[in-house]
DNA sequence: GAGATATTTATACAAGTGTCTAAATGTTGT
DNA sequence: ACAACATTTAGACACTTGTATAAATATCTC
């Protein structure tokens, strides 16, 4: 389990993006809009996730369309199901 | 979902230590002798982790024994399960 | 190619983090 | 009460991180 992965989580405007991600994939515009920091910032953050393998990301014209890795996740569920006895029924 | 439990999780020395903690409750001593690190730097990380709900600790004599609250980690599992869709089978 | 738009990269800086040593606190046994 | 042991707390320091502004890169349209 990738250190860089916990790290990315670490950060709250993080989380935050990637529940955005969650519901439809955006561009890194609609993702900035959404937060009150520099758009710089947030393809700083951008660049966090995708290192960490969270994100992947395409090019679209002009804009950049970001979208969730759902594959990792499944990978930091079942690290804490199998590490801490998560219910798996639950 | 509170942030000080993603930033303690973002440590590998302290996921070592919640990992030692799901064998066995052991005291500080126990855990810190574990490490590289000195003494006091794990205690710092056990602090980091108590704050973040994610162990408890009880005195015992001149020991503390630490041990994992297993509930906070279910926690942890199902906010990425809803949010993210882990699979509730795997 | 020039200008407009979208995004990233470079640089700088304040704040946060992990580690250390030393000192403090709590407990046990004499 | 004192000494020995177990652990935490206090300060200090190097390193990392989140943010900002400014500059660079990429794409589109005219």
């Amino acid at each position: 389990m990738d250190d860089s992965l916990f790290r990315a989580l670490a950060d709250p405007t993080r989380r935050k993006i990637l529940e955005l991600l969650t519901e439809k994939d955006r561009t890194a515009g609609e993702i900035a809009e959404q937060f009150p920091i520099a758009f710089a910032s947030v393809s700083h953050h951008l660049g966090v996730l995708k290192a960490a393998d969270l994100v992947a990301s395409e090019r679209e014209g002009q804009f950049i369309r970001y979208r969730l890795n759902t594959t990792v996740f499944q990978e930091v569920v079942r690290y804490f199901m199998t590490r801490f006895g998560g219910n798996h029924d639950a």
